[in-house]
DNA sequence: GTACTTTTGTTGTATTTACAACATAAAATT
DNA sequence: AATTTTATGTTGTAAATACAACAAAAGTAC
């Protein structure tokens, strides 16, 4: 069984690194840039399901929401139906901001992609959705409390 | 071009909160479990390249390493040659816990794979260590304070 | 051999992150 | 309809993480 864990490990903060540096120059702090994105491609979502998107806990992702609609660069809006949950959405601010963090995604998925056919890349995309579906699961499992049996 | 980077980013929190939450059993708080499986597995290492393999910060590595040795885990020994290096290896305690954090990293590991033949397993190992290659590069230029140009 | 640069390590500080515990609306069960 | 369970959201707290700035040993260039 060959070892992917470490090496998506690697890649991942590899990218995360390089992609907070370069949005502290449109002053957005560590992680932020992750709720900005999935929150403008996703009008009305709520935060529960930003958490499951990501993957970060539910008190994770409150506060990130909180502090961007602090700065006002998301907005919470109350539904109509439901007085539980708060609709996301960007503000004009934010919405000025999100082309620079799709544009730094695209570059480095572009570079992470060098040497690749077009052909790799996409069996690699197929191959990974694969796994995140299989590792969804068993984070759902775990964050609900299930004990893990070896 | 086929989008990697958030799939990617999706499956290592997922894993990386998984494993968190399994190693609170034996006392390690997050991502202690990186460092001491690194260090146990290049004995003499030291932390400076550790923090490379992991793709984290010199000093958030530093810090890691700290506690675990202070924690009785790792230990830290002078090397002979150069009075500026440490050399890390596991202690006896660390070497008994070694065992789960493997355990469970194989576990997570063939988790995620499942359903892949041997053939698309090996597959996804070669195309994700070339997107390691890649990425590893922007990480070290960017690390090093060089500017990227879109 | 002296000056300069790089490598390795540390400390101060601001911030994110996660868990636990709680609150309340909504949905499901009886 | 009342009760129980689930979904969504918040706050308190402990801890990791990263950046900036500093120190000192090692390596390099002259």
């Amino acid at each position: 069984m060959p070892e992917i864990l470490r090496t998506v490990g690697s890649i991942a903060r590899a990218l995360d690194s390089i992609a907070n540096r370069e949005f502290q120059q449109v002053s957005l702090t560590k992680g932020q840039y992750l709720y900005l994105a999935r929150v403008a491609e996703h009008p009305g979502i709520i935060q529960e399901r930003v958490a499951e998107l990501l993957k970060v806990d539910r008190t994770t992702a409150a506060r990130a929401i909180a502090k961007l609609t602090k700065l006002g660069l998301l907005e919470k809006r109350a539904d109509p139906q439901n007085k539980k949950i708060r609709r996301l959405y960007v503000t004009a601010s934010g919405a000025d901001i999100y082309p620079l963090v799709k544009r730094e995604n695209d570059y480095s998925n572009a570079h992470a992609l060098r040497g690749f056919t077009s052909d790799e890349a996409s069996q690699l995309a197929d191959l990974l959705a694969r796994v995140d579906a299989n590792v969804a699961q068993d984070w759902y499992d775990v964050k609900s409390g299930k004990q893990r049996e070896y």
